[in-house]
DNA sequence: GACAGTAACGGACCGCAGTCCGGTTCTGCA
DNA sequence: TGCAGAACCGGACTGCGGTCCGTTACTGTC
């Protein structure tokens, strides 16, 4: 399946359905941001959107999946820099300095969103590897690191040093720079 | 700080104490085994048991810890052979085919206890990192890496490629034979 | 062996994520 | 414009992990 095909495609909803995500988006957007994402309940989340739970759940199935929602235009960017943007990031470069753009790029977008990010990926048990952006990211990796012995375990073996989980706990050990560099000296080191 | 200490010591307590420690460890196990960890509730443990909720999580904290007190006797078999069992696991062979050797030994240890690992990783958020026995693999990691650019990342990223999390995603898409082998073949660029 | 002090006990209690289903609202069609 | 049926709504409900605190039972001392 190529690369493009990947991306979530929009839905067709009703029009009381639309106005419904933009209003939980919204106020999901503002709580999280005032009081951090952990301390948020989904009720609140639904009290402050003006809609029932049942709605909330059906539209985001779960609290990771509000999260990934929120976080999915910030994420679209970064793909479409990778799909049609300049080099490094985009196509034109040797892969070896596209793997570093793009451990730099994704290093970048983590630790902005690292709470998001965070509760995307765990709220739920395997919730990281079944959302589209994964399997996105997976697939770019899977093709700089073709050559390799093993490119699909090597593209997973990266993403998984740049896991919210794994990246969060080492921020306050080693630092952002050590992070960064490491991510960068492991995905060299792959190829 | 060397690495035997870094194993817990078992702390002296009250006669009751340890036999409702027993208790629940037996009862957890059986029902773990019988019905699987994530089906099974701290209530039904504790009534299990025959013990009260109270007690079960003053004494494990929550169900994460409870799941790593069960796996607490099988890991320190492994980090037994690690300080004192003959090499290449033990000490005396060159760190090259330690590694190979922890990485294969740490698969099979997951492989076989994989359902109870993602629960004591993942009940409460950074739970993995917080556990002794993550330290002393890290620090034997650290000590294995020495002399490459940052020995601590690089433990660090090795057992991000071993976290049950992820060996639990990966299992049913590429099988246990190529998570194997990317293991140590990730293990070794590292170095 | 009795006693005081303290560590451990246990179950009622809380807030949360997630489900269910009777009622409501929209939309495509005639 | 009126209608039929599908899509959506919402809040009461369930079961879970985790906490709290009055009660109980162990242990070291005299």
């Amino acid at each position: 399946m190529p690369l493009e095909l990947l991306r979530t495609p929009p839905p067709k909803e009703r029009a009381d359905a639309a106005r419904n995500r933009i209003a939980v988006l919204e106020a999901a957007g503002r709580l999280f941001a005032e009081h951090g994402v952990e301390a948020v309940s989904m009720d609140q989340v639904a009290a402050a959107a003006g809609v029932g739970k049942g709605t909330l759940f059906r539209r985001f199935g779960d609290k990771a999946g509000l999260a990934a929602a929120l976080l999915d235009a910030r994420e679209r960017v970064l793909q479409e820099a990778v799909l049609h943007g300049p080099p490094p990031l985009g196509p034109g470069a040797p892969a070896e300095r596209r793997l570093d753009a793009f451990v730099d790029a994704y290093v970048d977008y983590l630790l902005e969103h690292l709470a998001l990010v965070r509760m995307s990926e765990t709220a739920s048990p395997g919730a990281r590897y079944r959302i589209g952006a994964y399997r996105f990211w997976h697939r770019h990796l899977t093709i700089l690191l073709a050559g390799t012995a093993d490119p699909e375990y090597a593209a997973h073996a990266v993403l998984a040093t740049l896991a919210g989980e794994h990246v969060g706990a080492l921020l306050s050990e080693l630092g952002p720079e050590r992070i960064r560099a490491g991510a960068r000296r492991l995905a060299r080191a792959a190829l």
